[in-house]
DNA sequence: AAAAGCCACTATGTCGACAATCAGTTTGAC
DNA sequence: GTCAAACTGATTGTCGACATAGTGGCTTTT
């Protein structure tokens, strides 16, 4: 289970992302993990001091990682009442993908723009490079997963708009990880998305802004409605 | 000048705010107040000890109210190196705009969707209303800008996207009204404006979500342009 | 004189304890 | 028996102090 995470925490911790230098750093990817993962339940309350004895610390620097918890939406806190997981829902998911449906079509329109061919190349050439390794590893859906999330990671990187990259890389990228974990979202759709990932970075290729936003609202869209198909005998 | 946000405040705190009743809410107030006006100057550096004498209270109340400031965009913070207040720059704010574009499109979409006969009836009554009062009180520009963002408000809140409505309500605004204020955004667009909402709401009620999107992004990218040309010649 | 290294100082990160607030329970009155 | 009010327990919010990392100035060396 755990080399999981360990691909794709290398493929986040570059560009974005500054190593853990603090305790309040190190904690908070620990709990985001725990959270992430299902370890602390969905709904389930948050107790400062017991948080504090698990990972041996004060409750200052908790206090810190709570704080940018619910920045990612992972907790929700009620003044002099404490602190909840979020509780997942469909309505939730919903919400989440049609947010996601229009910042990222943005960010290809935005990356049409402003990505230089040299960035480009190199998304194509990761493209091979995952497909490759896909062929050779078939059913493994991990590579599938890192090499889903690294493409979208550089196309939002390439819209070079920090609110965007911001947005999409730091506040949103973790609860839809959870949902994709905890709803067990790594399924099927591997290789119609390795064929849609060209598209897209084909139509950047060629600076069509438009097309690129197009084809990655339909890409995010077909995921979306992927998952509303699968809840939609369960409750949840 | 305290009127204005007086007026801007009551708008803004009935549905999603709560009233602040911790110590650390109301210094975050403050402080966002404070930001917003240029009291404490974009790019100064931000002193905790300093703030602390300044609002009499203790630095762990500061420092979540700064956890929240950083939130909002308001400020940048470098571990184990402060906190600066954040720069503002043309590209930032065609940055911004860009996303508020997209954002505010998605939420007249959604909301052409979701909002009750009777939220498009009271946003319609709402327009005439300050439509009126600022024929009575031509060149203030207060309620225009009031007026609109309620208008704009009130949309976003019939999106019933949870992640939308914080996202622009909570982190985008205060930032959004930063660059508003300092760099002296009140400006004309008066009449215009009304005309372009009440294409706006008329889409909306006519149930046509693609075009209410289509006039509410032309109706911020108006805004951003009127924006650009205003600061061709500038550095800033 | 300029650059590099050292040192003191300040600011941030962290800690343990106190105060205020809220939830659940028990007690009391009608 | 039921509702209300107070009490108890625990949790959150706040405080002051300590440890540690960064900043600026000074000395020293080339």
């Amino acid at each position: 289970m755990s080399h999981i995470y360990v691909i794709v925490d290398n493929v986040m911790q570059s560009p974005t992302w500054k190593d853990p230098v603090t305790a309040a750093d190190r904690v908070l990817l620990e709990i985001q993990r725990a959270i992430v993962e299902g370890q602390i339940p969905a709904g389930s309350k948050i107790s400062e001091p017991e948080l504090a004895k698990r990972f041996d610390l004060s409750r200052a620097p908790l206090r810190e990682a709570l704080a940018r918890l619910e920045r990612c939406h992972l907790i929700e806190r009620i003044p002099n009442a404490g602190a909840r997981v979020v509780k997942l829902s469909v309505a939730g998911l919903i919400s989440l993908y049609q947010l996601r449906e229009t910042l990222e079509g943005l960010a290809c329109r935005l990356a049409a723009e402003h990505m230089t061919d040299q960035e480009i190349t190199e998304v194509q050439q990761l493209l091979d490079q995952h497909l490759s390794t896909q062929r050779v590893r078939e059913g493994e859906s991990y590579y599938q997963e890192a090499g889903d999330v690294d493409f979208h990671y550089r196309i939002i990187l390439g819209s070079k708009n920090p609110y965007l990259i911001n947005l999409l890389c730091d506040e949103l990228y973790f609860i839809v990880r959870m949902y994709r974990v905890q709803l067990g979202m790594n399924g099927p759709r591997v290789s119609r998305a390795f064929d849609e990932h060209k598209a897209i970075i084909n139509a950047i290729a060629n600076r069509d802004g438009e097309l690129a936003d197009l084809l990655m609202r339909r890409h995010i869209g077909a995921s979306r409605r992927n998952i509303e198909s699968h809840f939609q005998a369960q409750g949840n």
